[in-house]
DNA sequence: GTTAGCACTCTAATATCGAGAGTGCTAATT
DNA sequence: AATTAGCACTCTCGATATTAGAGTGCTAAC
């Protein structure tokens, strides 16, 4: 739908008074806003109209206006001016982020502490999906007699480590012949190729030797699993309970949404590209009907990687979140482009 | 103060009312109190002694009794009954423990997450401090041109790994040399002792070749580190919130708490062998003022070694959290024990 | 030391009231 | 046709009053 010039004016005026001061607002003092000339009475007409066309509502009869979801998805879509970062801010976020080791994982931990920190609300972020990465080289530390640690390097210049424990005592020849054979079959596969069949199959191959295997195999299946699978950080939850205008019930099934692994990383799992807004009953889950969540998908060399996401009430300032966030990911997605370059 | 037969009776019946249901109560309701055959004209003068003596405190002036942290104090040293587990209970634990998986941490994840569900509020559960671990083995995975994998193997069995990169080409030659050099200088030294000091050192007696270390050292220094310190898992911090005895300021406090790593880990650093019961002000932290704490410590092979917890309002099944750490704890310990035997 | 009786206190729930904010509608104006 | 002034109306919020009920502390008798 468009709006003429003076409604859209009055409506960005209301939503903005409102994220800003958790208050709503009414036709008296809508009049100071810049460039609006007109009396207080054509306000409350304007007023009445947005009400009807659902972009407003009241809380109660005789109070002012405050956006609906419907309100903030307009002013998202077509109102919002893009928020200009300070140039201290980005050099802020660069620092952060260079200054936070040498693992992607602690680049991306460091980029969901600083969204927190900078927006106010919870935060999320998520490591690369493997979903393109192929084994690259599989190699194993003898640990222990019966225990030992496999190494998995992928293509994308991720390592993974894992125990495993045999109840056989595990000579390096053993070791030898594991590795040999193993990095032969799956030097260039897919990561997800490493499942329960394949495992089946090769250990069948080796007929007797096989039945030492499994401890082994289910090593490289869970390294694989796990190099494939997204690893979530989450920062700044509490900061959820102090939202004044986020009843304990909204809070709490965040929080709730937030602990529960399972539905969390379907949702994450299913935001594309780019920045993304979903304001409460857009959002899939029914845990987050009452928030708002605002999703950036950090690249690394033009391919779609993980997330940086923060999520709070719908009342939220949307525009300095999304520039924030934009300069987040742009900065995370490239600091993890050199440090795998320089791993190969 | 040792205090008489029947002012201990009631006692106990008003702490476990309150405990049971959170209302406070009265002389007329204590008549019903199993073996107390007095009128409820006797148990007013008791219960206003009791008051005066500080165990007992009146929200406000006609409403019934309930304990003060004072009394809560005494009842758990004095008063309370340990108690019985269910058989059930004790094979559901077991269970759950057994099949979490190989390495020491799951074991210790999931004992946190079983005391979370058990007694129905935040838990938290720490990896065995290293204190005493030394260095067994160090081992290294190149893993890329310029980046490998440091393996390192401590007395206790624990593994812990660590990626670093050089500005330079690894050549197995060098590896080769760095891993002689390591484990001739370090296999037996206390996991402390490699330290700065201990780099420069040892970078130094090298020469020209000290040079192309320091990489290497800091990653074997962090792995050392982060074997000492122990992890901390927590679990079902969102029941804090549903806790209907506890504010809402509390619970925050509480989650603020947890979410700080340094002064928590500073507070479970100094909590003593077996269990130990803190309630409210007796607490060190001031986040946890308001809060009990209820924790045991597991031993494995009759070390003290890391900690069950639980964590939420004053107003604490204590009995049952107790019997249920003990027996999380006892489980706990006993399967890391076998773990890392094996692993020798 | 124990008990019955009773006046007293305090809370929590409910009702009543007035001030204030903001509205929608009507009629007049541009 | 759009805008404006004026005004009655509605609803919330806070303050105040009222009442029922629970539980107490105290006194005097047992």
């Amino acid at each position: 739908m468009k709006l003429a010039q003076r409604k859209q004016k009055i409506l960005a005026a209301v939503i903005e008074h409102y994220i800003a001061t958790g208050e709503p607002i009414g036709s008296k003092s809508l009049q100071n806003t810049e460039g609006l000339d007109v009396s207080s009475a054509t306000i409350r007409n304007e007023l009445a109209d947005l009400t009807a066309k659902g972009f407003l509502r009241q809380p109660h009869t005789s109070a002012g206006r405050i956006p609906t979801e419907y309100g903030y998805r307009y002013y998202v879509d077509s109102l919002m001016k893009p928020a200009v970062l300070d140039d201290r801010v980005k050099r802020y976020i660069e620092n952060r982020l260079l200054s936070s080791g040498d693992a992607p994982e602690h680049i991306i931990k460091t980029a969901s502490v600083i969204a927190s920190e900078l927006i106010g609300t919870a935060a999320l972020s998520t490591t690369p999906t493997g979903d393109n990465s192929r084994v690259h080289r599989i190699k194993f530390v003898q640990t222990g007699r019966h225990t030992s640690m496999l190494v998995l390097i992928t293509s994308s210049g991720m390592v993974k480590s894992r125990l495993f424990r045999c109840d056989f005592d595990i000579t390096p020849e053993m070791l030898n012949v594991f590795d040999r054979a193993l990095n032969e079959r799956l030097a260039g596969q897919p990561l997800s190729s490493v499942n329960r069949p394949f495992a089946q199959t090769f250990a069948a191959s080796f007929g007797e030797l096989g039945l030492l295997m499994p401890d082994m195999l289910n090593a490289v299946m869970d390294a694989c699993r796990e190099s494939l699978g997204t690893n979530v950080y989450t920062s700044g939850s509490t900061k959820l309970l102090y939202q004044d205008d986020f009843d304990l019930m909204s809070a709490r099934g965040v929080l709730e949404f937030l602990g529960d692994s399972d539905s969390r990383d379907k949702f994450l799992n299913n935001i594309p590209e780019g920045t993304n807004i979903y304001i409460g009953k857009e959002n899939s889950h029914i845990l987050l009907k009452r928030s708002a969540v605002v999703a950036t998908r950090y690249e690394i060399e033009n391919q779609p990687a993980g997330l940086i996401s923060v999520i709070g009430s719908t009342r939220f300032d949307y525009s300095k979140a999304v520039a924030i966030l934009e300069c987040i990911a742009e900065y995370t997605g490239k600091f993890i482009a050199e440090l795998l370059s320089v791993r190969q």
